[in-house]
DNA sequence: CAACGTTACGCTCTTCGTAAAGATG
DNA sequence: CATCTTTACGAAGAGCGTAACGTTG
């Protein structure tokens, strides 16, 4: 058993079971890749790939087997790389985030700054993506570090450490009756129409359950994924907009006035999640406290091994 | 990077940093371990082994955490080549269970008996020692399973079920004076000098706890880690014996009267203790249900899956 | 000097790529 | 018949074992 086996059945399987496609993005031969195949098969005594003749049809049930232990070989080989590259360029590297909309936008800047100025050796790049988007990229090791509030304690392979807390405001354009009508409540805010995130984004689901159970059912006239999205229909007068406290920025956000409406809605956690068995370089750590400074090497490792 | 040269550091670790050991044990040539150790450490361009000139005389920081992520991936290797004899023979193999006296001697035996006769293709091995050698035992992947009552809970590489739950009985001389003073109370016991389980054994520190609380302090004149030596020295009138009810046997211990203890301490729980990541055979699943007829394939699956 | 690790060298086995043949839809 | 997989074969390369050399205590 070759570990370059483990990489070709991997890499056929995430091709769609196209031997050929494999192999160009292995660099290498096709019938090198189908060979090795065979002898991983042979030496096992079973077959991973369903065939069709000599086409190959799906993925066998001890093959939906071997190919999870492959990957998961193939990722702790990974990590035994970086080990490498942390200690002897211990500056240099990359990092990938994955993160959602309003977290890239508001939070994660200023450790973004502090983090290049600090690393500049290391290649940054941020993914973009819902709540479950960026848990299933931490999953398949595509970003090393994972930002979301919600949905993203529910995956095994993962480790959530809680990062920091954050609540709800509501927008209006200038002038708005809202404005003067203290304090602000639940069954003032469902008389207007509602802009506010996507349903499957974060703390969406949180606050239509919060108007539920007063009764309520807003209209939510338009649903985005974009905290700039909503406060640009906010402005257009098509509703009052529910959003991020952190997304409200009053020097450049200047036709909005905003409503602090923390005491309406129970406050949400955003956590920061690791694969459970990454191996994490010195400048991960760093981003990590830089962006929660209770997050410190200590409390991230202590996490990783509780339960690895 | 080489499945091979994970081998060979593993094994030089294992062997007290001798390479001449380490290929002997291989069955490999000295030279050749030395080579691809070179090549590894060049590849990764740091020193997994601190050297003395030509003596390897310890493990670098990064050598260490390079080790156990070895470790990780030739047991992932392991477990992929059980998955093929899984699916190609799922009557053969092996099965080595880690347990205490007690359990071994005691409650096995039936799970055992009907074992060997469903599966008569498994050669079935049971290492037996302390509560904390078959956590370690299952730890290191030399065990498959580990069944235990205490100690086992605390290693975060292992997953484990409750099995079942017991407690302890009295036993004594035939026409012990104890037989015709009920109710059996802790401060009766503590009258007399008692044999029971060395403190590191199974239920040895609760039971200590448990007179503790009462401001008693028995003396405990033997402790054992065999039940059977403990009975042995109660027929030779050195004292009372304290054990696991289901050590007393009306059959064979003739010498011997039983008095129950269960309402005097709180019952301890025997746990199957697996290692998260392996890949259990079919008559694994077999053997632990035989032993605890509730835990079914799907429930040790999701015990599994539910932290891995 | 005895035990241990490294270097040197020739041999073997494996792997890879190219070319050709066989299946599939 | 275009696409995809397998078979065949020759060349390059990696790993192994023996033997000799260098170090360590």
């Amino acid at each position: 058993m070759k570990l370059h086996q483990l990489r070709y059945i991997r890499e056929v399987a995430r091709q769609g079971l196209n031997v050929s496609l494999a192999a160009e993005a292995l660099h290498t031969s096709q019938p090198g890749v189908s060979k090795q195949i065979q002898l991983l098969e042979e030496e096992l005594d079973l077959q991973i790939f369903k065939r069709n003749g000599k086409r190959l049809i799906g993925v066998t049930e001890p093959g939906r087997i071997i190919l999870e232990r492959a990957e998961q070989v193939l990722r702790e080989m990974e990590n035994i790389k970086r080990v490498g590259e942390e200690f002897t360029h211990d500056d240099t590297g990359s990092l990938t985030i994955a993160t959602t909309h309003t977290q890239a936008r508001y939070r994660l800047p200023p450790a973004v700054t502090g983090f290049i100025e600090k690393y500049p050796g290391v290649r940054l790049t941020i993914h973009q993506g819902s709540p479950s988007q960026v848990a299933e990229q931490v999953v398949a090791a595509e970003a090393d570090i994972g930002i979301a509030t919600e949905a993203i304690a529910d995956y095994p392979e993962l480790v959530c450490l809680p990062c920091y807390q954050w609540n709800r405001c509501v927008v209006v354009p200038k002038g708005h009756p809202l404005l003067k009508d203290t304090p602000l409540t639940l069954e003032k805010i469902a008389r207007y129409p509602v802009v506010t995130y996507d349903f499957a984004f974060t703390g969406g689901s949180l606050m239509t359950r919060t108007f539920a159970e007063k009764g309520l059912h807003p209209n939510f006239v338009l649903t985005a994924i974009d905290a700039d999205v909503i406060k640009t229909y906010v402005t257009l007068g098509l509703g009052i907009g529910l959003l991020a406290k952190m997304a409200y920025d009053p020097d450049r956000d200047v036709g909005l006035e905003m409503l602090d409406a923390s005491h309406l809605f129970p406050p949400s956690t955003t956590y920061v999640a690791i694969r459970r068995d990454s191996y994490l370089r010195g400048y991960m750590y760093g981003f990590i406290q830089m962006l929660a400074p209770h997050l410190d090497r200590k409390v991230v490792d202590a996490a990783l091994k509780h339960s690895s």
